[in-house]
DNA sequence: AACCCGTGGCG
DNA sequence: TCGCCAAGGGT
């Protein structure tokens, strides 16, 4: 009965959803794809759980590209407020620009068009066109990864980095359908959000967990664990940066050096301003220099 | 390829 | 408590 396994794995997860998906409002009918690419451009590397008051808000502050194009950097990062990575913000005012002046104010629909786009990765534009415009396309999230590495090579995470062989097996399991093709794809990273999940998976929920060959083969440890080590934080320019940002998003003037956040190490504090503005996330004003976010 | 880029919550 | 993790992308 196994000798064509793969429509039984497809229909396995697709029921699952089906019966388990969350209501996340991006999902709602009638989402448009531009909402639906500020979603997934919030949701790079953030929860849901902090992305859907912001995206709620955004989305009714500017509906369209157009509407968000018009608005100036400093209202766009002060609504994103603390979702963090604020350069993904003005990215995402790029690509509104982009969309506008390269694709009369419609998000495209083909992939190279979208690769185009500034935050535009390769996750990105296979899930605008998965799931904004219902084509046939390879979704390769974090969530994805972990489940078809834990369920197909029997270990617990997927490599560190994405590799071809990775890209090109996901996008062989890929159902012949469009639709179908596009409910394995939120199927699977619904799956790996709610129940194959990186800290402690809930194999007796899943759906598949009789196939897995993580758990078929006692759950053996990760093999890449000596190379994750995870990035230093305490005392980065990154953790500086956040302070100065977070000043500057209450601030309602322009703030001379002496006002902005205090830091030991005054060398670096000057190091991540001037990153800040090269980035184009801080404006320099005046004779002496005053800090603010930028205008437009 | 390796490193950089925020923020907050959970096990 | 604290390390790890979260719908990645750019360089």
């Amino acid at each position: 009965m196994d000798d064509d396994p793969w429509p039984a794995l497809w229909h396995a997860v697709t029921a699952w959803y089906a019966a388990h998906r969350r209501d996340l409002p991006w999902r709602e009918p009638g989402t448009s794809p531009w909402a639906v690419l500020v979603s997934e451009v919030m949701l790079q590397q953030t929860p849901v759980a902090r992305v859907e008051p912001v995206w709620r808000a955004w989305m009714r502050r500017w509906p369209t590209p157009a509407a968000f194009a018009a608005a100036g950097h400093d209202e766009v990062l002060r609504a994103w407020g603390t979702l963090g990575y604020p350069r993904r913000a003005l990215r995402l005012h790029g690509t509104a620009v982009a969309v506008v002046e390269r694709h009369g104010g419609e998000v495209p629909r083909d992939r190279e068009a979208l690769l185009d786009l500034p935050g535009v990765g390769g996750y990105t534009a296979a899930a605008v066109r998965a799931f904004a415009f219902g084509e046939r396309d390879t979704v390769l999230d974090t969530n994805v990864r972990r489940v078809l590495t834990r369920l197909l090579d029997g270990l617990p995470l997927p490599p560190p980095s994405l590799s071809r062989a990775e890209e090109r097996r996901a996008s062989d399991l890929l159902p012949p359908g469009p639709a179908d093709s596009a409910l394995w794809n939120i199927g699977l990273m619904e799956l790996g959000a709610l129940v194959c999940t990186a800290r402690s998976p809930r194999c007796e929920a899943c759906p598949v967990a009789e196939r897995c060959a993580w758990r078929a083969a006692g759950y053996p440890p990760d093999p890449y664990a000596d190379r994750r080590r995870a990035q230093a934080w305490e005392g980065t320019d990154r953790q500086v940066r956040g302070r100065l940002m977070a000043a500057l998003r209450e601030a309602t003037e322009p703030l001379p050096l002496e006002a902005l956040p205090a830091w030991h190490d005054e060398a670096q504090r000057a190091r991540a301003l001037t990153g800040l503005v090269a980035d184009g996330l801080v404006a320099v004003t005046g004779s002496p220099a005053r800090y603010r976010l930028p205008g437009r």
